[in-house]
DNA sequence: TTGTACGCGTTATCAC
DNA sequence: GTGATAACGCGTACAA
């Protein structure tokens, strides 16, 4: 005696009904007699039947009810970072009314020497995960997640402007560029660029040209350099990947020593509020012995008077999440403005410079 | 000439062999001679054939490699939440071993009053997703979504005190009896209870008995009630959901007045951080003026100089994982630590009070 | 309402 | 050791 779970096919076999109509008593109770419709959900009950079974149903109907989240940071740091969650907040929020349910998929850190094994791991987990859709950040064309999904006919949206295909960017070139002309407007001549980079947080390096970034990273550099004046001093590090550890490493080598900058821009305001934080400990007083510059205007930022970029963050997850679940959507891309927010973190920078 | 995508059957048609090897080539790689497999592997590359569709495996496997997460709070707070956060930081690191995703299933605020058809839309979203296993925080045994996953035979994992079947607890009671024992060792007569209710934030109500109140604020009510003295005044508020935004308008409503309560127990820390800023703009010290406990102990509270109840949170997550995809782990209830961590934010009560 | 192809792959079993 | 055969897995949609 199989005590098997009970199938669409049994119930039918007991109620002496075809499939169909059970299928239709489950799905579309309009296309059957209410007569039957009772009779088959009396023995769907008495066997214990609950219903459809998702994984038949979603073969059948090609369609699986989910959209997936790519990440490539590791989910314990995802779910740390304001960013990331104001983003699936919005992303949330478009997707609740058509009751599409939200799917993490953990992608190592490729770019950061992932060995292959690791690779064909994550490359699996993309190729398994049963979503209807995916979006996700800082993607290029060529990484391999992004591969996957192409092969699959998974549309897939993205927020980096380096992407190919449907996105929800902003204009990072031109948020570095307002970054660099009000520093270079203070006169600061001595910048330290601090940047997050896809490694475990904890190490600094000086990244150079070679140096692995996320796309939205390079842009902001490229529009940082370009607005600044010809004799001015840019150093580019990173402390790993964004986090108040990376931004505390890089701050502390940063500002210890004769070789200290005048001005700090930091890539998130999660990186500034840490580099803030070991400012206080030196002595900086910030706008004036030390300037720093966040990106994103997270809350934080109006609590330490961070001169950031605010960016839209939340509504770009919406908007990603529309063009996934309404057919009737913009295509294509989206550009979402953002705006320099002055505040008190950045001030002229010292007129006399020693050793000069 | 139909474009349709590649099948399993097209690609061994096109390679002139059969199905099985071509399933073998992608998933049983040994069990495939070498050159057969490279003759597959070499046919699917044409046809532009990305291997075994994920929902036909699922299907014939009955695994989906994804396990759910049950929000009853929406996902954009939950999103904001430490505690959610934290809890979910260590489900993924329990789940990335063996790469199973994250789903996320956002589920109505039933207790709140749900309209009918809300609620049959939400058990639709449980019952439509493809997972082997759940977690879950604070339902009940006779919540929806715990039956309708038991009906579907998956495997829950809560971590609420009153779940039947495996869990991962705190002793909630206990918690709130060490609570209660250090306000009233301190003096403390009039108390009040700030808890999170199901529903939105913003509005102020006094709990009842018939108030509907999380698992864990019920057991950490009762755990308070039981130890405190007879004569002691105990009231018990909420402003909503856990949140800043319920901790501050409860504060607003509780610290205004001459019914000022010499401490307040709040039932998160995120919740008593509220507290605590609605206390500095009336000018109250905290540990003098006002005894305040929060709960969870997050990083906010050592910042604050919180007392509070230290769980481990991320171990909980860890541990709720742990238990869905690792046979060999522990069945039935874990019940973990927590400890009463005694800072600044209370002290002895005011010891004469005014109007009595 | 019902019959019945069909969606796509996995895996025990068998034959060489 | 290799490869093929064929029986599933569960529901949905179209035609009758």
């Amino acid at each position: 005696m199989g005590v098997r779970k009970p199938t669409l096919r049994s119930v039918a076999e007991a109620a002496g009904v075809s499939t169909a109509t059970v299928s239709y008593a489950f799905s579309r109770p309009d296309r059957v007699s209410a007569e039957a419709r009772t009779r088959v959900l009396a023995v769907a009950g008495e066997l214990g039947y609950a219903g459809p079974d998702a994984k038949g149903r979603s073969l059948r109907t090609g369609r699986t009810g989910a959209v997936g989240v790519i990440f490539t940071t590791g989910l314990t740091y995802a779910f740390t970072d304001p960013y990331v969650t104001a983003m699936l907040a919005g992303l949330a929020e478009a997707l609740e009314p058509s009751r599409t349910s939200l799917m993490f998929i953990p992608f190592g850190e490729v770019s950061a020497g992932m060995a292959p094994d690791q690779v064909r791991r994550s490359v699996d987990a993309v190729h398994r995960a049963m979503i209807d859709g995916a979006v996700a950040d800082g993607l290029d064309d060529d990484h391999p997640a992004v591969r996957v999904l192409a092969e699959r006919g998974i549309p897939l949206v993205r927020s980096n402007e380096t992407a190919a295909g449907p996105s929800v960017v902003i204009d990072d070139r031109q948020a570095g560029r307002d970054v660099g002309r009000h520093l270079a407007g203070l006169g600061h001549r001595d910048i330290v660029a601090l940047v997050a980079t896809p490694h475990e947080p904890g190490r600094v390096v000086e990244v150079t040209e070679q140096t692995p970034l996320f796309p939205y990273s390079r842009l902001r550099l490229t529009g940082l350099r370009e607005s600044l004046p010809a004799d001015t001093r840019l150093r580019v590090i990173s402390g790993g990947s964004n986090s108040a550890l990376a931004g505390q490493v890089a701050a502390r080598a940063v500002l210890r020593g004769s070789e200290r900058p005048t001005a700090i821009a930091a890539d998130s305001d999660v990186l500034a509020a840490a580099v803030a934080g070991v400012a206080r400990e030196r002595g900086l007083w910030l706008g004036a012995g030390l300037s720093l510059t966040g990106f994103d205007d997270q809350p934080v930022a109006a609590e330490l008077g961070l001169t950031t970029v605010r960016q839209p963050v939340h509504r770009k997850g919406f908007l990603m999440g529309r063009m996934l679940v309404d057919p009737d959507s913009e295509r294509g891309r989206i550009t979402l403005p953002t705006e320099l927010v002055v505040r008190r973190s950045t001030g002229p920078a010292p007129s006399v410079r020693l050793g000069e």
